[in-house]
DNA sequence: CGGTCGGTTGACGCACCTCAAGACAGGTGG
DNA sequence: CCACCTGTCTTGAGGTGCGTCAACCGACCG
C-alpha cells in the first residue's frame, strides 16, 4: 500500500492545527507524523477498508459520504482544515464511510496504534482526540435537528450560516467565500434535490440577504438568514411544545430543576 | 448535587456491560463505580449542564433529545442497555442534548475525570471507549443516511429491523418486542409526523409484514421489511449514480482501486 | 366509571420532488 | 484565440408524498 508521503509534521504543528496547547512539559513530544497529499476527486478511504488511522486535514476539503448498493450517495459531511477523518472506523476495524477530496488537500496521518503510547506521554492529546470525536458527535447532532425540524429554505440558511461560522474559525472571510461542493452534494447533505437549494438560494439572492453566483457567495444579512433558521418550523415535529411530559418524578432528590438554558442553536 | 447512589460497581462488571474482554493483567484493575437510578420521565442531564461524566446505561430505556428555544424537540437517539450517554459533553464542556428515562432504569457514572488514569492502566479500556464513541457516530450516520434517502415508509421499516436488532444483541427477541416510545417520538427521531408514523405501521401490517398493537410488534417478515429499506428510495438524493465523478485522477500513486465492497447497509 | 393520553383513520392542501428546457462557465483541441 | 463540449446551475410547470386538521376510539389510571 504505497501512498504518496508528503513532508513530516511534528507533534508541536499538530497541535497548533487543532488549536491544542499543550503543556510545556509535552513540548518535549518527540513524535512525527507523515502527511498525504491527493488530488481533487480522489479517495482518501472507502467504505469496508481496513481501519488504521485518523487523518487531521492540514489544508484542502472534503466530503464524506456513504454509498449503498445501488451506488446512491448520501454526503454525511464537508470536512476542511482542523478536521477530523475516520473516526468512524474504530468501532468496526473498518471505515463506515468513503472521504472524497473536492480540490487539492493534505493530510496529517495519525496511526491509531500509535494512540495508546501517545496517550500515555501526553494526557492533553488524548483528551484532545476525545473532544475531536465529541466535535464530530455534536455536529451530526445537529444536522439531524437541521433536518428534522427545518424546511427547506431553513436548511440552507443554516448551511450557509455553518459554512460561513467554518470558514471564519479558520481565519477566512465570514461574509465572502466560495463553496467547493455542487450543488446536488449540497442537497444531498441536506436531505433535497439540487433544484431546492438553487430555488432556496435564488429566493435568499432576491429577499437581499445573500448575492450568489455559482459557487461564490456573498452573505449579505446574516442576522436575516439566522430567522429562517430559528422560526420557521415550516415542516415536521412540531409537538411537544405545550402538554410536554415535563412530569418531574413525585419526589426526587435529583438535581434541582435547573432552567433548561434555551441557547440559540447553531447547528 | 446529591444524587441517588446505588450500588457500586466494579471494572469487571462495567466490561461484561460493555461486551468489553479485559486481558488478565487488567482483572486486577481495582476501580469501581457507582450507579444511579431513574424513574420513568426523569433527566439524567440537560442541554447546558456542566459536563463531568459519562454514562452507561446498565438497565432501562431513554431518548436523548435536542431541545431549542421554542420548546421544540429534536429526538436524537433511544439508547439502551450498554449504550453510552453523555459523549457530546466532551467536546465543550457541557451536555449538548439531554436524556429522559422512557422507563425506570439505572445507569453506572463514569466520571470523564477518572478516565485518564483509568486509560493509563487498562489500554483495553480506554480502546473501548474510543469504540464506544465510534459505534455512536456510526449510527449517526446511519440515521443522516436514513433521513436523507428514505422516504416514509423505508424510515419505519429501517426503524423496526434496527429496533429488533438492538433487542436481539441483548439476548431478547427479535421478532417481538415493545416500544417504549411514542409515535410522536418515534416520529421526530424518523422525521416524520406521528400520524404518518402510524399510517406505515398500519400499512406494514395490513402487508403482513408485522403485527401491531399500540406498543407491542411483532416482526413476521423481516426480509420484506428489508425490501423497504434497500430498494424504496421513494425520495430525495437520487443522482451520483451514473455520471459520477469517479474521475480516477490521471496518475495516482495511491491505493489501488479497491472495488467498492457493496454490502448492505444496515442502518 | 370518567378523564386523559395515545393511537388510528380520513379528507384536504402544500412543500418539495419530477421532468424539462435553456444559459453559462471552464476546459480541451484545433 | 476561438469553437466546441461537458458539467453545473437556473427557472418553469405540473404531480405527489407527507403534513395538517379533525373526529373518533380504545387503554390506562385515578
Amino acid at each position: 500500500m504505497t501512498t504518496n508521503h508528503g513532508v513530516l509534521v511534528n507533534a508541536g504543528e499538530l497541535a497548533r492545527l487543532l488549536r491544542l496547547e499543550l503543556p510545556a512539559s509535552d513540548a518535549t513530544l518527540e513524535a512525527s507524523f507523515s502527511t498525504r497529499r491527493l488530488r481533487e476527486g480522489e479517495s482518501l478511504f472507502r467504505v469496508g477498508d481496513p481501519f488504521h488511522t485518523l487523518y487531521v486535514i492540514r489544508a484542502g476539503f472534503f466530503k464524506t459520504v456513504l454509498v449503498d448498493a445501488n451506488g446512491l450517495e448520501q454526503v454525511l459531511a464537508f470536512p476542511m482544515q482542523s478536521d477530523l477523518m475516520g473516526a468512524d472506523g474504530i468501532a468496526s476495524g473498518h471505515y463506515a464511510s468513503e472521504a472524497v477530496a473536492l480540490e487539492g488537500s493534505e493530510v496529517v496521518v495519525v496511526p491509531f496504534s500509535a494512540l495508546s503510547s501517545l496517550s500515555r506521554q501526553s494526557p492533553a492529546f488524548e483528551r484532545a482526540l476525545f473532544a475531536l470525536m465529541s466535535r464530530e458527535l455534536v455536529r451530526e447532532q445537529g444536522m439531524l435537528y437541521v433536518v428534522g425540524i427545518l424546511g427547506a429554505e431553513g436548511r440552507v440558511a443554516a448551511f450557509l450560516l455553518n459554512t460561513a461560522e467554518r470558514f471564519g474559525a479558520l481565519g477566512y472571510s465570514r461574509s465572502s467565500f466560495n463553496l467547493r461542493m455542487t450543488r446536488q452534494e449540497i442537497g444531498s447533505y441536506l436531505g433535497l434535490k439540487l433544484e431546492t437549494v438553487s430555488r432556496a438560494l435564488s429566493a435568499f439572492d432576491a429577499a437581499g440577504l445573500i448575492k450568489v453566483h455559482l459557487k461564490q457567495v456573498d452573505i449579505v444579512d446574516a442576522a436575516g438568514l439566522r430567522r429562517y433558521v430559528d422560526s420557521h418550523p415550516a415542516s415536521s415535529a412540531r409537538a411537544a411544545a405545550g402538554p410536554t411530559r415535563v412530569e418531574a418524578p413525585r419526589r426526587s432528590a435529583a438535581s434541582a430543576p435547573v432552567a433548561p438554558r434555551s441557547r440559540t442553536r447553531e447547528v
